[in-house]
DNA sequence: TCTATGATCCCCT
DNA sequence: GGGGATCATAGAT
């Protein structure tokens, strides 16, 4: 298991991260407590040309300063005011390219996720969808700015990969409103996996 | 199985 | 004042 190193995450193509963080495992270590969970659905925000970014023209605010940071840390914003979405920063500093982590299968510590979500047993709805995501692994607006090479969330490769063919790509998810740049294929899904979010995978 | 709706907060107009 | 990178629930089909 080897923890992603800054190179990974500096590179200028969010796109291609966005699809290698297909089949990376996600852990956070929380009060010495472990959850993790395989990466099986991600959305890229390609930057200050993607209307459907919160960066979107160069947009700057508290709320989404960390996108301007460096590469490897984490963005955490709340949607519709209850929901925390966990993203990953990458690129370099001023270039706001982020990675929506929507979906993932759960690995380690699942009696701590249900313990987390208030659920009685794992099914698909635990870890798919990106609200449910930071719910399940603990992840919430306090750590927003956190350092993913870290030890309290970090994402590392176990050695897994998925062949090209179980890896699909569609347009992203509610951001309809984003004109023709709703339609950019930026998003990246595992195949048939249970807990890709949306109706078909 | 599908669609409508409420919860509830930050940011832009 | 309105809308969103959402989710769970209720009621209709």
């Amino acid at each position: 298991m080897e923890k992603l190193n800054l190179g990974f995450y500096e590179r200028k193509n969010v796109l291609k991260i966005a699809k290698e963080l297909l089949g990376k495992v996600l852990t956070t270590n929380f009060d010495g407590i472990k959850t993790s969970g395989r990466i099986v659905e991600t959305e890229a925000y390609n930057g200050v040309i993607d209307r459907a970014s919160h960066a979107w023209a160069g947009r700057r605010t508290a709320r989404n300063e960390v996108m301007y940071k460096s590469a490897g840390i984490a963005y955490v914003y709340i949607c519709y005011g209850m929901h925390h979405l966990f993203n990953v920063v990458t690129n370099d500093e001023e270039i706001p390219h982020a990675i929506l982590i929507r979906a993932v299968e759960p690995l380690l510590g699942v009696d701590t996720m249900l313990k987390r979500t208030g659920k009685k047993q794992l099914d698909r709805t635990l870890t798919s969808g990106p609200g449910n995501v930071a719910k399940a692994l603990g992840i919430s607006v306090k750590d927003s700015g956190l350092n993913l090479l870290g030890d309290k969330i970090y994402i590392a490769d176990d050695g897994f990969k998925y062949s090209p063919k179980q890896i699909a790509e569609g347009p992203r998810i509610g951001v309809e409103s984003a004109g023709d740049h709703a339609l950019l294929p930026y998003r990246y899904y595992v195949r048939g996996n249970q807990f890709v979010s949306g109706k078909r995978n």
